[in-house]
DNA sequence: CTTGAAACTGACGTTACGTCATTTTGTATA
DNA sequence: TATACAAAATGACGTAACGTCAGTTTCAAG
């Protein structure tokens, strides 16, 4: 039982904001004193942790206030789709900070190259909405957590699968560009260590990427994450440097 | 010369808000058509750059406006900022990231940990909002900048410098922890490429880093950065450890 | 039983745009 | 050169999510 005050420094969260809260419906404390102030246990900091989350994914929230009401509303299932959201915004500032030591590095000479960097600066920050618009949506579509769930051997329920999910995505973007090059050796350098953690020989993780495209190739309806074969192509190449560079 | 449809494809920002920008004095296109059409060019592009940072750490407009009309205005030090701000929510998007592995892992169990986990993600979201207002202080102040500068043999001009400042600070979290394990080792391997691009040999770096910390022992009036006693030693510790997997 | 800090409830203010509605401008084509 | 039609412009009003008073009431400590 914790009082308004009290919630608002454990949170960051004004006091005003939280009456505000109330005002609209969105998160009522789940008790009052005689007298009528608020007070605050662990469910309704559960909800207010979801209210942050959800807002910083850019929810109104009257929005909010519909999914949290809605019955099937499921926490566990949200703090997943937080964390796929938080390693994909970890990608997109490590681009940003690339892009960004470009621009300094070439600061002093006012040319060309310079120009362009600004536009990729300023167009990775957008990278920033267009994710969350993703993230808004996903929310409601339950598409992307089934697909997760159709990766073989990786259910959602490993934690790991999200990030397989986001290293995939990540090769994705690189798939015009060389695999030999340092981005996408990096990516494949971690794709690579996740598969000493998760699987076991090098054979085996090989043999699993074939299986997928195989399925993916002979029927959707095996139920396999779809990976679309170019990507396919393209990492089994970037793999191969790895492994030469390696071995 | 952009048209004002192009500057919104370009950077994500509505056409809306670039002429709400002109409106209040705070972007105004350096040139219109006869007719009146905005019409923006590079420098217009840089000062768009600089007003999309500094709303993203929590600026307000007429703060903004106020900030790029000073004469003294400095677009490469405000990019080292942003920089150094970047790496800065990386580490806090990792942190986060954890806390959020923690509650997803212990979420089956209904247990105290677990509310004590739920805390620690709001504290955390909380720490981006103190992030920004340092960095908002320290957009006035010029303190935190010419700390950088008395990193010997590099100046804030070198843009590693900021890398290395990180790298350090990531350390220190891990301080209290065995320096063989994975997560300082990863700092420490990136600590090593970026010393092989910086410097040139082994003992080169390992001297450099005795220099810093007999100075610092000395005095501090040496005008050098002030690196830990302690996280010196640990840092050692755990590149001797490196060095003994490498080697 | 008092008393000062903290909570409460309106009510109006503010920031940063979104959203019409209506009018002009620029340019590709007949 | 005329015309049409997308794209730009200018108000004016709307809105979301609080901030900021102002005046009142409640609570816990002495």
């Amino acid at each position: 039982m914790l009082h308004i005050h009290k919630v608002s420094e454990m949170t960051g969260v004004t006091v005003r904001t939280l009456r505000h809260y109330d005002h609209i419906g969105l998160l009522q404390s789940s008790s009052k004193t005689e007298g009528g102030h608020r007070l605050y246990n662990h469910t309704d900091l559960k909800k207010l942790q979801q209210i942050q989350f959800m807002k910083k994914i850019g929810f109104r929230l009257n929005e909010i206030k519909n999914m949290l009401n809605s019955s099937d509303w499921d926490w566990s299932d949200s703090l997943k789709k937080q964390l796929s959201y938080v390693k994909k915004e970890q990608e997109s500032l490590s681009k940003i900070e690339s892009t960004l030591r470009e621009l300094i590095h070439g600061m002093a000479m006012e040319d060309e190259s310079n120009e362009i960097a600004i536009q990729k600066v300023m167009q990775l920050a957008n990278n920033d909405k267009e994710l969350q618009e993703r993230y808004r949506k996903s929310m409601f579509e339950e598409r992307e957590l089934k697909l997760w769930k159709k990766v073989p051997n990786m259910t959602s329920d490993q934690p790991d699968t999200l990030e397989w999910i986001a290293l995939i995505g990540q090769l994705k973007r690189f798939i015009h560009e060389d695999p030999g090059c340092s981005n996408v050796q990096n990516i494949i350098r971690r794709m690579d260590e996740k598969r000493a953690e998760t699987f076991g020989g090098e054979t085996e993780f090989l043999d699993k990427l074939w299986d997928v495209r195989m399925s993916e190739k002979q029927s959707e309806q095996l139920g396999l994450y779809p990976i679309d074969q170019d990507v396919l192509e393209y990492m089994n190449a970037a793999y191969e440097i790895f492994i030469g560079k390696k071995g």
